[in-house]
DNA sequence: CTGTTTTTTACGGAAAACCGTAAAGTGACG
DNA sequence: CGTCACTTTACGGTTTTCCGTAAAAAACAG
C-alpha cells in the first residue's frame, strides 16, 4: 500500500495539481519539495526515522535559481534516492523525456512509472499510481508497443524449462540430470551454463537471481 | 451446467478473446458489456425475465471515460451482483490484484475463480471454467502457493533491502559493501548469508533463485 | 565495573557456479 | 568416405556462495 509520498517538482502549480490528484485517490498529506536537494534530505531523514517513503514522484527538469544545488536534475535525484533506499518506488512525471532517456530510467534505475505531462496527465497519473500500488510498472502509452517489440529475445521451450526448474530450486547439475532423464537433447552441464549466459546477456542480467527476478516479473515463467 | 454467461470487460480486445475462448469450449453466444453499470442492468433484467445468468466474468479495473458510471470497479460490480443474485457464479479475470485483494474476494464475495491476465491466460481461463462448471473453485497458482506457505514469516526492511539488491543483480559482497556505505547495522558478509539462510528456511526455498522467484511472485519485492 | 548472553564479524574449507578450452559428436555437402 | 562447420560435452582452474566455528563487539543484568 502506498501511503507516504514525496513530490519533487519545482513548478508550484504542477506540484499542487499532483497533490490534488492524490487527494482524489484518498492519499492524504503528501510531502512536497521544490528542490532536489531537499528531496534527498527528506528521504534520508525519513529513512533514519524508520518512516521511509513509499513513493517518490519527481520531475526530470528543474529550473536553476539563486539557491545553489548539489543535485540539479531528476535523473541525479533518482540515482541518489535509489542508492540510499533501493525499495523506494519512483514515478517520473515530466514533459521532457526522449525515448532513450525513459528507457534508461526503467532499465538502469528501475523506476516504477513514467507519465508525460500533457492533456490527460491527471488521469494517467491516477492510473500510474494504481498500477504502482499494485506493484506493477506503468509505462507511457507510446512506449508499451515499442517495449514489447524490443523485448523480443524469444525464449524457447528449452530456456523456459531451465528457468522454471531453476526458479523451483533445482541446482544446475540437477537440471542436467533432469534433462537427461527426459531425453531433452542438450543436457550437459556446460550447455546449461552456456545457455544461461546467453539469456543473461540478452536480457542484460548479471546474476541468476536477477534473471529469475526479471522472468517472474515479466510472467515469462 | 454453465450456459448463460455475461462478460464485463472494458478492453475490447480482451473482451473478444474471452468470447473466443468460450467458443472453443462450445459455450455459444455469451453476452458482453463494456461498462459495469450495463452489466448490472443485464443481470437485473435477466433475473426478472426468469432467465438469469449462470456466470459473470469480470475484470476488476475499468478505465474511466466520458460515460459517467455509478459502478466503477469490478469489486463494486461483484458486490452489487451478489446482492441481487446470490447464486450467480463469478469469475474474476484481471491483471491487477494483490494477494490481499484476491483473498478478500474469495472470502467476502465468495467468488468462484480468479485468473490472472498474462501469458497463458486463455489456457487458465479454460481450466477455471471447467472447475467452476464442476462447482469447484479455481484459485490462481500463486495464491495456492501463498496459501500453503502462510507461515507468516514477516520480512523486515533489512530483508527487503537484501532481496531487492539481489534481484537487481548485486552479488553478496557488493550488498555487504553497500550496507557498510549506508551505515546499515549488520553489514558483514556472514550476516547476509545467515539472514538469507533464515529466509530460505522460513519460506522453504533451497536456492537463492527459488527465493527470488517466490518473492517476485508474491510481490514482496 | 564485571560477568553473561546475544549479535555481529572474521575466517577457512567444501560445494556450487562461472569461464575458457579442448575433445567428441553431429549433420551437410561434395 | 572425408572435410568442414557447428553443437555438445568433458575438464580444469577461478570465483562465488555455502556452512560451520570461533573471535570480537555489543547489549544487558547485577
Amino acid at each position: 500500500m502506498i501511503q507516504k509520498i514525496l513530490i519533487a517538482e519545482d513548478y508550484e502549480t504542477v506540484n499542487l495539481s499532483i497533490q490534488k490528484t492524490l487527494e482524489e485517490l484518498h492519499i492524504p498529506n503528501p510531502d512536497y519539495v521544490y528542490y532536489c536537494d531537499d528531496a534527498l534530505l527528506r528521504i534520508e531523514k525519513a529513512l533514519q526515522a524508520n518512516a521511509s517513503y513509499d513513493l517518490l514522484i519527481t520531475d526530470l527538469h528543474f529550473e536553476e535559481d539563486h539557491r545553489q544545488q548539489k543535485i540539479s536534475s531528476g535523473e541525479a535525484l533518482i540515482a541518489a534516492a535509489r542508492n540510499i533506499q533501493p525499495d523506494l518506488k519512483i514515478l517520473v512525471f515530466s514533459a521532457t523525456g526522449k525515448p532513450s532517456t525513459i528507457e534508461a530510467l526503467f532499465q538502469k534505475e528501475d523506476i516504477d512509472g513514467y507519465v508525460y505531462k500533457g492533456r490527460n496527465d491527471a488521469r494517467e497519473l491516477k492510473l500510474a499510481l494504481e498500477q504502482i500500488a499494485a506493484n506493477r510498472r506503468y509505462f507511457p502509452q507510446q512506449f508499451v508497443q515499442q517495449q514489447k517489440q524490443k523485448n523480443t529475445y524469444e525464449l524457447d521451450a528449452f530456456d523456459i524449462t531451465i528457468l522454471t526448474l531453476m526458479a523451483n530450486g533445482k541446482r544446475q547439475h540437477e537440471i542436467s540430470a533432469y534433462l537427461k532423464k527426459n531425453n531433452i537433447k542438450p543436457s550437459g552441464l556446460s550447455s546449461i551454463e552456456k545457455r544461461l549466459n546467453t539469456i543473461k546477456d540478452a536480457l542484460d542480467c548479471s546474476t541468476n537471481e536477477q534473471l529469475i527476478a526479471h522472468c517472474v516479473k515479466m510472467r515469462i515463467i
